[in-house]
DNA sequence: CGGGAAAAGCTTTTT
DNA sequence: GCTTTTCCCG
């Protein structure tokens, strides 16, 4: 095993002995070679065979990557090795246990929103006032409760709203046993239970597991590292690689002291810390560094590198959104022509809303983009409602996937048979499809009600007849045509219902590319299937061949470098987020986000602000972000074409606001026929001046200016 | 049952 | 304000 391309800190975190050890690993220190590194030097130096490791990562891309990593470095298989998210492994330990569990064998897993539409029914069920009890809030309450491993009976109700609170979380809980579905934080519960209570299996794993593997450590919840603890136990040696400074998920129930927390329960544990930057320029890490300086109780970390100063950060003030937005664009224009690729450039942001203005103006040049963290393939509706056909051929009790496709696609079952066949449910405490036979035992519909109900019944048992015996692929295939799904969305006009036409197509691509690659254990395919489909929706959706600028959230940055990296809209009330301005620990929370966004940035930095915009339908001024005071003036390269007049360069490609007469970028305009707009853009100059503007009716217009006035 | 109008959100996201 | 969801009616 090669070593030697390894720094003295990254080393001697490879090499350390057999025990607990805290890795500080700061942005771009190399973190994942140390970790895959670590896995080698296990097997090989220390001769724990791979069956006797265990990684846990938190998405799936990262897992995937650290096992293609291991596996090209080890000289023996590494299959037995388990790899894996908390929630894939505890899916997994749950499979394999499912009786001891209390859990039917075909159980099925619940996304966020199959989860929702769960707990709004639980709450119309019992009759809660959903107006004081909104569905949104009691999923976080109980998702917070069980993140904190809480059972209904174990939460200490501090108001009546709290009793309310548990008694829908006990009754939805009631439901999912019924219909034999879990959701993402019962993996995690369900497992910690089990291996609590059960004291041979707890001594299985824990015998088994001599070394664990914790990677991005500070975005543990409660429960996960109390998973953690109990999976440790005594004996096993436990490696977790973190960094305090990028804790970014406070907000969705990770737990930064988790981290000081390991120092204490697992004893003995030796903190090393990873300060060497691969990644960015000295200017760029100086400038990061005293940034994340301004926050309190840090474990204390400071990025330095070998690496050239480079150039200063460029900050660039506009008058507003749009304004940015075409600093921008025309900075990449730039760059373009200075030999670098579009997929070497990202802009980051803090939330979605703000990537809109960013893709008109990137459309308008014609620069290729590419928006991440849109809806994902394993979420789209018609996906759902595919998926849920599969799964009520593998649980006629699955209620959630009873109550999508009961009517979808349309059968004449409407939603007064629905509610009674929910009060049904209620009362004699079974589930939808129980109380759906009960009632047509007791003669309860209308005839044409009871034969739409009797067909639906007879397609689905039909379905799952004929399908038993088939491929993957062809159950998929038969199923999307018999329930009539294929038909409803070919009907469907438009460019909308091609593409849904076409997302259903790709579901027995799917199917048959994942029983190709099929190694699912003991499971029947389509059960691993769903789970799949559940657990693993497609994070590897990034198709980095085609060369285009990068758009995401700051959050979904993280991870990444680009050589040039924009981060816009730096001001007060959105950056730091209004919301998280009061609280000082959501504060440092945004303020490490920005950490992070910064130290994506490997050559060149921008950071831009509007000193106007508009947000949720109002004009707004705001002031630059605090975090732009927080970085040495030194280390900044301010751009403000308002007060600094330039002189006029025919032969400069980058922005000219200067030059465009009584038209400027941002200015609001007034046009006889198509009404209120903003400048966007300026041509000429004098009466042949061409302006686009976007009005607010009829979109984006190219203008000769005589036609306009100014506001 | 589907379409249009009214109403309700409106940070960040993975599993 | 803009977009998504819900509600109501033909």
């Amino acid at each position: 095993m090669i070593l030697n391309s390894l720094n003295p800190a990254q080393q001697e975190a490879v090499k350390a002995p057999l025990g607990h050890q805290l890795i500080l690993a700061g942005a771009g220190s190399g973190k994942t070679r140390v970790l895959t590194h670590r896995v080698v030097w296990l097997v090989e130096q220390e001769k724990i065979s791979p069956f006797n490791i265990l990684a846990v990562t938190f998405t799936n891309k990262a897992a995937h990557e650290m096992r293609t990593r291991i596996e090209s470095m080890l000289k023996v298989p590494a299959r037995t090795l388990w790899i894996g998210t908390f929630h894939g492994l505890s899916h997994r330990i749950l499979r394999a246990h499912w009786q001891q569990a209390g859990l039917p064998q075909s159980f099925q897993i619940l996304d966020s929103d199959d989860q929702f539409r769960m707990i709004r029914r639980v709450i119309n069920a019992l009759k809660v006032d959903d107006d004081k009890f909104p569905p949104k809030e009691a999923q976080w309450f109980i998702n917070a409760q069980k993140e904190d491993c809480r059972d209904p009976g174990q939460v200490e109700p501090r108001d009546y709203t709290d009793q309310t609170f548990i008694k829908i979380y006990q009754a939805y809980q009631d439901a999912c046993q019924r219909a034999g579905v879990v959701d993402f934080a019962d993996l995690l519960f369900k497992t910690y239970k089990l291996l609590q209570t059960n004291a041979e299996l707890r001594t299985l794993y824990q015998t088994r597991f001599r070394s664990i593997l914790v990677d991005e450590f500070q975005d543990t919840n409660a429960m996960q590292y109390n998973w953690l603890k109990l999976l440790a136990g005594e004996k096993n040696a436990v490696m977790i690689v973190g960094d305090d400074d990028q804790s970014i998920y406070g907000w969705r129930g990770a737990r930064i002291e988790n981290l000081h927390k390991f120092s204490i329960d697992f004893s003995g544990a030796k903190v090393i810390r990873l300060e060497q930057n691969y990644r960015s320029t000295g200017t760029i890490l100086k400038a990061a560094n005293a940034l994340i300086e301004q926050n309190e109780g840090r474990m204390g970390k400071e990025l330095w590198t070998d690496d050239a100063a480079g150039e200063r950060l460029t900050v660039y003030a506009a008058f507003n959104e749009a304004d940015e937005a075409f600093f921008i664009v025309n900075r990449i224009r730039d760059l373009l022509l200075n030999q670098h690729n579009l997929r070497e450039m990202a802009i980051l942001y803090r939330s979605n809303a703000q990537s809109r203005v960013l893709e008109e103006a990137l459309m308008q040049f014609g620069i290729p983009y590419r928006v991440y963290g849109g809806l994902r393939y394993f979420d789209r509706a018609e996906i759902k409602d595919a998926l849920a056909y599969l799964r009520i051929l593998a649980n006629r009790y699955d209620d959630p996937a009873f109550e999508r496709v009961i009517n979808t696609p349309a059968r004449g079952i409407g939603d007064r048979t629905l509610s009674a066949i929910r009060e049904q449910a209620k009362a004699t405490d079974a589930t939808l499809w129980q109380a759906l036979e009960a009632l047509i035992n007791q003669k309860y519909f209308s005839p044409r009600t009871e034969s739409a109900l009797n067909a639906f019944i007879a397609l689905i048992n039909s379905m799952a007849a004929k399908s038993e015996t088939l491929a993957l692929n062809k159950q998929v295939e038969l199923m999307l045509n018999a329930s009539g799904l294929m038909d409803h969305y070919r009907k469907e006009k438009g460019e909308k219902g091609l593409t849904r036409l076409e997302n259903l197509e790709e579901l027995i691509n799917a199917a048959h590319q994942f029983t190709q690659e099929g190694i699912q254990d003991e499971m029947p395919p389509l059960a691993a299937f769903l789970a799949y489909a559940a657990l693993e929706s497609g994070d590897d959706q990034a198709d980095t061949y085609e060369d285009c600028v990068q758009l995401m959230t700051m959050h979904s940055s993280k991870g990444l470098e680009f050589p040039v990296v924009f981060i816009a809209g730096c001001e007060e009330e959105l950056f730091p987020h209004y919301m998280s301005m009061s609280d000082p620990h959501k504060l440092e929370e945004e303020r490490r986000l920005c950490y992070v966004g910064m130290t994506r940035a490997m050559r060149k930095l921008f950071m831009t602000y509007a000193e106007n915009r508009r947000m949720h339908g109002r004009e707004s001024y705001h002031r630059a972000s605090r975090f732009l005071h927080e970085i040495p003036a030194a280390l900044i390269e301010e751009i403000r074409f308002r007060t600094k007049v330039s002189r006029p360069d025919t032969n400069r490609t980058g922005y000219q606001p200067q030059a465009m007469g009584r038209f400027r970028i941002g200015q609001e305009v007034n046009h006889r026929i198509f009404g209120d707009g903003t400048v966007l853009d300026c041509e000429g100059d004098g009466d042949d001046m061409k302006v686009t503007v976007r009005f607010a009716k009829v979109g984006t217009k190219v203008l000769v200016v005589s036609y306009l006035t100014t506001k």
